[in-house]
DNA sequence: CAATTATACGAACGATCGGTCGCTCATATA
DNA sequence: TATATGAGCGACCGATCGTTCGTATAATTG
């Protein structure tokens, strides 16, 4: 309501709040949002199990807020520096391989964590589905409207279906994170990476504005 | 208790071991393993938890089991029917429409076992993620086997990487489920089916072969 | 036949789960 | 200065987790 700008107690709050959600995060995308246990949690961000209850009332709370924080972190980290590139295809191949480097480069230990907590609330209903729901459907929106960006640049033929390219794109980029963990990682980002690289060309007239490989 | 009087001890065991394997390849399916508990499994299957020792020593081993037992099922109703349909592009399609039959006739309540259980255990050592990434390994070798078949008979050029291919075809295939649970059904389902038959006519020098649509 | 084996059970174990309670104490507010 | 509030903790709760143990009995085996 106020603003505080002193160190205190609110500050610290707050400061210890995020620590603890980053830490949640990092957890929830090995073992799952239901898998992430308050005890180890508490450990890990080395606070007591009961202080939780002063930042969440329960565990649900804290699984929204997680999702939320992921959420702007996916955003900083994948769609702002691919907004950089310039609009059409060269923007939708520069989401993508911001997405692979955001995977091979190991920020969350699991990979991600809107992928696990995808399968594991996909048939769980509450409202932490809806939100994982709304995350993804906010994602494939952008992947659409990126689509038709590029379509109106005349870097996609007009027939092509923005929702189709939007779902093989995610598709695409989604399966490198189990290939890479269970198969073989160099392999599995390369394929996922190529993948989309040789959709996207195989698509546009201006193919010249794509790396070759 | 039972009303059959011909059958033996252990061949009733069988088909009981039979029945809770089925049962937890479904709950697993939704719940994943590692959630699938055995009181919850018990009650599903009509027995007492510590029943379940007769069977298997631990929760691991019939963790392993459910993995086989998956796979069995998978082969049986994707694989073998897709071997049925002509050598070549149209076996390729064949496997991956059964595949997206298999989803959307929602034979596992959770849509797919290996799906759940890989981004469980892709990142939980130990003799569970050997099993399901061989699983992986075989699904992925067996989609490239019918790419070289496709090759070998003409009807895909032979610069395609049937490695890559198959990335391609799983990846598109396994993102319908959480897009069909979470967005909307039948688009997902669509979606994943036109995506690999879109590719499928791109590559083939006989698209004639494959449905228009 | 007797002896062994396999199936299945109920009761209970220690560990851990999410969550509550009462409390301390530094800070913000009136 | 007096008071209300928020951060954080230790102890503890009932429930459930995977697992063990002893027991009962039906089927197989020698």
């Amino acid at each position: 309501m106020t603003d505080d700008m002193t160190d205190g107690r609110r500050a610290r709050g707050r400061r210890s709040r995020e620590a603890i959600l980053e830490r949640a995060v990092s957890l929830a995308s090995v073992h799952g949002l239901g898998g992430l246990s308050l005890g180890r949690l508490a450990d890990a961000a080395g606070v007591s199990k009961s202080g939780f209850f002063a930042h969440w009332r329960d565990k649900e709370e804290l699984q929204l807020d997680a999702v939320d924080w992921a959420g702007r972190q996916w955003v900083e980290l994948i769609v702002k520096p691919a907004l950089r590139s310039p609009a059409g295809v060269r923007r939708i191949f520069a989401l993508h391989e911001a997405r692979m480097r955001f995977y091979a480069d190991g920020v969350l230990p699991g990979g991600c964590f809107f992928f696990m907590a995808q399968v594991e609330f996909d048939d769980q209903p509450g409202r932490v589905r809806e939100r994982v729901a709304q995350a993804l459907a906010d994602w494939i929106a952008l992947i659409e409207r990126l689509v038709r960006e590029a379509v109106t640049l005349g870097e996609l033929p007009a027939g092509v279906d923005p929702g189709q390219l939007a779902y093989e794109i995610d598709a695409l980029g989604e399966a490198a994170i189990t290939h890479a963990r269970l198969l073989d990682r160099d392999v599995a980002y390369r394929r996922g990476r190529r993948a989309v690289l040789l959709r996207l060309r195989d698509l546009t007239p201006t193919p010249d504005l794509l790396p070759e490989d």
